[in-house]
DNA sequence: AGTATTACATACCTTTAGGTTATTACCTTA
DNA sequence: TAAGGTAATAACCTAAAGGTATGTAATACT
């Protein structure tokens, strides 16, 4: 085989780079419901309702391959896995709410969104 | 008919509102590169050469259309349209330099990336 | 008459993102 | 022994994003 593990597309671009991980639909919401916390899945699965699980699950994964998480599963049944955000994926946060802001503005100015 | 026009699926969330806009793959990258400057569309053709034609005027459209760019026309022969950022689609400006810093420690922190 | 220039349109196709549903592993407790 | 709770997986499908290729309008210049 050439090429084995699946990784992300090795980007030139930073911004090209950021994007792959928190340009989805799902990464800055779920980004945004762990904030500061320590969140189990079902937690998440109740925070963002509509969310399907097979996405967050995904998200999740992506998320701590990426180093935006951390996973911690408990030995216990049932499983109990706690994730939360590492030293890299709290930077995510004050660029969460400019873009918050700016959207706030946009609609603000922009009857049509 | 029920719904003519078609717009942007109005968005509880300002976040992804906002990411609707500048959420894709060229969009931050055409803002960026329009900068403070006016730029022809076969100048952001050349500044981007990887972009196809069709994605760039599309995205020119929907820029336009969402209040982030101005469109100037000038009735001449051979056309000559020039593209710069309003008052709304400046403040995107920060937030690229926000993501291009996140996505550069990250790729710095990140080997797989 | 023919060619070049420039912004844009259109038809068609491929790829990727995301959604739906069902299923599993494992232990505890009724 | 059966049911319940939790995180995760797999198979399958739809819709949307994006790419390729070609065409058009209008005029000036040769």
């Amino acid at each position: 085989m050439i090429e084995n593990k699946k990784i992300l597309k090795k980007d030139t671009c930073p911004v090209s780079t950021a994007l792959a991980i928190i340009g989805g639909k799902w990464s800055m919401l779920i980004i945004f419901s762990i904030g500061n916390e320590k969140r189990r899945f079902g937690e998440l699965k109740r925070l963002i309702p509509t969310i399907s699980e097979k996405m967050l699950i995904q998200e999740l994964k992506k998320l701590t391959n990426t180093g935006i998480l951390n996973r911690k599963a408990y030995k216990e049944i049932p499983p109990k896995v706690e994730y939360s955000l590492t030293k890299d994926g709290l930077k995510i946060l004050p660029i969460i709410d400019q873009i918050k802001i700016f959207g706030t503005e946009l609609i603000k100015n922009n009857s049509n969104l």
